[in-house]
DNA sequence: GTTATAACGGTACAAGCGACTTGTAAAAGC
DNA sequence: GCTTTTACAAGTCGCTTGTACCGTTATAAC
């Protein structure tokens, strides 16, 4: 057989150069020669990898939906040894948020997605199977905070925590449509923040703008 | 000169067989045979009064958004003789949910627009600049209900109305994703109107599916 | 009645698409 | 050292796309 070669790697390397195009084009404006091309590589060479369009493309889905997840949960590990939930909610909602061109890609290529996935049912499934994961996350940290006495113990619930991603969901979307800048959907977040839990979290917004840039790279 | 044609009625006409594909493969889904099947017209005629695919989408996109706005506005006109700031909030925000086939039709297809406005700056121009006056809308009504001692003066601002809109947005995107039902969505509105106005709206919750459908039809 | 012109239907075309097939090089297994 | 299998490049296939360009009909104006 011949030399080994990691396809793993080989899809990923393919995948990102899928969101550099559907990020600026779209998913149907990204064709696989326009892939290919974007890769560095031939035609020929990305179907022995991608054996259709659509295997591509919903590996890329995957791929770019564990990479948020990650970064989500290193910018939750860089907090301090024991953040407080409010801390913790807010690395997570802002992380949602196209605050650098790594996320803003992100959220580009989600939106193309969604608008092939509200007519595809496999895509659908594969596109927002994290949305109940990460309201139960968040819902955990609501009720820590309301155990803390930090939160009114009606405010802990899942439907709290489900308007709270449908705020920051739509804020994002409203961002990349260049109604409002990144910094103003971030302070309505700290806004939103700050309604939950009480007014001391004012003080807190001028620190925000800092205290996220660092951790994107 | 032969029959005169009314050459704006036919352009709905062909905008409305477009939504109808749009809605169910996309915008790019929808070439302009298929628009011209599905409107029973030949490709000639389409092209008779579109000169471009583009001329077309961007024809569709106002006038889906002027029906919208109509929309709104005849379902806060359907009020009481003189509705509540609450009243009117929700009837606009219930609006703006995919509660019927037509409010889900145009939520698909502004989907659809979405994906290509994220890339597109004349879509972008056109497809949001209701935003603000959305936005301004909504201030007005909850500084009225500020006025009127029903909210407290500090949660009459823009911020507030603008992170209605973002959460309502937000949900409206979830429902058309599959992750929850209208109704649910619809709930979701309503606890987050109580927690501005007060508690006393939670027994207002179940008159609320069946006065939004008849509004419909 | 003639003519000019809007209102079409039909077709042609170049470009691009995803999928498939073929050809070739090279390395691992026996 | 021969075979087998993987890793590619390149070409081809049938199809769809947006657009352009006919030809024909029918009516209003003169």
């Amino acid at each position: 057989m011949p030399k080994k070669v990691d396809h793993e790697a080989r899809r990923r390397e393919i995948s990102e150069a899928l969101w550099r195009i559907a990020s600026t084009r779209g998913l149907d404006g990204a064709s696989l020669r326009d892939v290919a091309a974007e890769a560095g590589i031939s035609l020929g060479r990305l179907q022995h990898y991608f054996r259709t369009k659509d295997e591509m493309l919903v590996f890329a889905l995957r791929y770019i939906n564990r990479l948020a997840a990650d970064r989500i949960r290193a910018r939750i590990e860089a907090l301090d040894e024991e953040p407080t939930p409010r801390e913790v909610l807010r690395a997570c909602l802002s992380s949602m948020l196209p605050l650098d061109d790594q996320s803003r890609i992100g959220l580009l290529v989600g939106a193309a997605y969604y608008a092939r996935a509200v007519h595809d049912e496999a895509l659908r499934a594969e596109a927002e199977n994290g949305i109940p994961q990460l309201r139960a996350f968040l819902t955990g940290q609501l009720r820590l905070a309301a155990e803390r006495g930090e939160l009114p113990p009606e405010r802990a619930t899942e439907d709290e925590a489900m308007l709270l991603i449908s705020a920051v969901d739509g804020l994002a979307t409203y961002v990349l449509l260049g109604v409002h800048a990144p910094e103003a959907a971030l302070r309505l977040v700290d806004l939103q923040l700050a309604k939950l839990f009480g007014a001391d979290g004012v003080d807190a917004v001028g620190e925000v703008a800092g205290a996220v840039a660092p951790g994107v790279g």
